[in-house]
DNA sequence: GTCCCGCAGT
DNA sequence: ACTGCTGGAC
């Protein structure tokens, strides 16, 4: 399926603001695929100020999957305390096993062979084999459903069945759009950019508001509505004072060399 | 009190 | 296809 003109624009402009806009994290470039599922799991339901501590803090007791595996049960849990949903850690620890005794202490590295760890669904898949192994896999989460929702005026609701093929489909053909960055860059950017601009408080996922002027923005020369999603204070939209730099690079951006590491 | 939105169990 | 899971922000 080609993409279309707006799906190249769209994913051009969020590669551009991406690089302008660092949000400096622990496993930002972090290709280490225990670490990448360590976080990914706690950051499941949990947001990043919750969660960035107790990774640390796993992170310095089990440097390893094996000293994760080696730990009593009782004391994984202890670690956990307070993140909710433990049905997670007892998965975590279970699948940390799994590693060190069924596979050699070493993680897999497919994808089909991270979707089969216990507690790992389809987005926590894709973005250890994107984000350790550079694989052409797109995540698909709360973040990816707010902004392909608003950019792309898709008022498919998320909870449904069609909604969540609909989604994963657009994502996916946004991954494989050529030399524009490489896989993980790409998947990392639009969880980013959510984070930044389009913050859940404000805009419910639920009603599947769109972002006001979204019907608009077909205009792909239109500088000004361009500027109305990827920086512009408007709507209730969280908002920083940064789009001044990052609208005027949009029209500049070279492409990129796919297979590259750039986005760090 | 409502909402959050990934995964597993059913 | 539908539901429960935790704690925290609002």
């Amino acid at each position: 399926m080609a993409a279309t003109d707006r799906q190249v624009f769209f994913t051009k402009n969020l590669l551009a603001w991406h690089a302008g806009h660092h949000r400096p994290m622990p496993w930002k470039g972090e290709r280490n695929p225990y670490l990448i599922w360590l976080s990914e799991i706690i950051l499941q339901q949990t947001r990043v100020e919750q969660g960035l501590p107790y990774f640390e803090r796993f992170k310095a007791t089990y440097p390893t999957v094996t000293d994760l595996a080696n730990a009593p049960e009782d004391e994984v849990m202890k670690l956990w305390e307070g993140l909710g949903y433990y049905s997670r850690a007892r998965n975590l620890h279970a699948a940390a096993k799994h590693i060190a005794h069924d596979l050699n202490g070493s993680f897999p590295a497919t994808y089909e062979g991270i979707r089969s760890l216990k507690g790992v669904g389809d987005y926590t898949a894709a973005a250890i084999a994107s984000f350790a192994y550079d694989l052409p896999h797109a995540v698909v989460d709360g973040n990816v459903y707010r902004v392909l929702s608003r950019y792309f005026g898709i008022e498919t609701p998320i909870d449904s069945t069609a909604g969540k093929k609909e989604f994963a489909a657009l994502a996916q053909g946004l991954m494989e759009i050529r030399k524009l960055g490489n896989w993980w860059g790409r998947n990392f950017s639009i969880s980013q950019f959510q984070t930044k601009r389009l913050q859940p408080g404000h805009n419910g996922l639920r009603r599947h508001a769109l972002y006001p002027g979204c019907a608009e923005m077909w205009n792909l020369s239109d500088a000004a509505t361009l500027r109305s999603f990827f920086g512009r204070k408007n709507g209730g939209v969280a908002c920083e004072n940064e789009e001044a730099g990052a609208a005027a690079s949009v029209f500049q951006l070279p492409d990129f060399q796919s297979g590259g590491r750039g986005f760090h």
